[in-house]
DNA sequence: CTAGGAGCTAGAGTCAACTCAAGGTCAAGC
DNA sequence: GCTTGACCTTGAGTTGACTCTAGCTCCTAG
């Protein structure tokens, strides 16, 4: 009794992923898939379920605001085989890093807009206007 | 005794908020800036600290993802004057929420990054290679 | 066996958000 | 009053990441 590997054509892996066709198409060309897209007779592309999450994984690095080239750089590192995994390890190590900064710089700019929305609530619930910007007593001031 | 309002040059501008100086120019172009900077009389722009401050708000809106056409509407609202702050503050209660969605996004694909990268750690750590993608294995399942 | 939706390639086009270039002008210190 | 670094405008160029086009071929259901 053999594993059966389930194969996708490239619109299911779309829809699976959320990845356009003309995209996965791209990712190919770029260097993004660490393997090449097994075809069938006729040339169509044929993915197993590791290719679909290696799209995933593709996905959350891109989503989280790595590059391309990035992705190509782990994908390279993939492609050249076993034994330089801790470089694997260090590249998403760094990312990770990354990722946790980015998040706290947006919660950091998430409460500066806070600030601003708390001061536009209390004009609109209480019809106070201090703080509330008014170019029109900025260009008497100027 | 009146207050003195400090006046800084757009090199200034941009050495405080982070933004360049083209940027800068390029922002009064779009309509982000929801007054006509003044000018010295031989053109230059001076900014004050009202302006200097609607800066950093509008680079916490653009840092936390919003487009340049979205803080052109916050600009243009707050370019028409006091009594539309109701929707001044909708617009930013709508982009606090996008901004915590794309925060737990993040969270989210920072938390698949995770997953993989334990596993190369693991792999690194105690030399097993479950669950480590291998290319070769790959082409052998194809 | 055929219709038509899904796939194919190579290369051009798009979009947002700057960034740079050319060819000047302004202004603060010596 | 001159030098020099900062500033000015308009318009073109760049970058990253797709997205679309043209003109095909494939393949599956009826």
């Amino acid at each position: 009794m053999e594993a059966q590997h389930k194969r996708y054509a490239i619109g299911e892996v779309s829809h699976i992923t959320g990845v356009s066709v003309h995209a996965l198409r791209w990712f190919e060309r770029e260097g993004l898939i660490p393997i090449e897209i097994p075809r069938t007779p006729g040339g169509q592309r044929v993915f197993d379920e590791d290719i679909v999450y290696w799209i995933t994984l593709c996905t959350s690095l891109r989503d989280t605001g790595m590059p391309i080239v990035g992705i190509k750089q782990f994908a390279d590192l993939v492609a050249a085989g076993p034994g330089n995994e801790a470089a694997r390890l260090a590249l998403l190590e760094a990312h990770e890093k990354a990722v946790r900064e980015k998040i706290a710089s947006l919660e950091e700019s998430l409460s500066t807009i806070i600030t601003k929305s708390a001061t536009y609530r209390a004009h609109v619930e209480e019809g106070t206007a201090r703080g509330v910007w008014d170019p029109v007593a900025l260009r008497a001031q100027g």
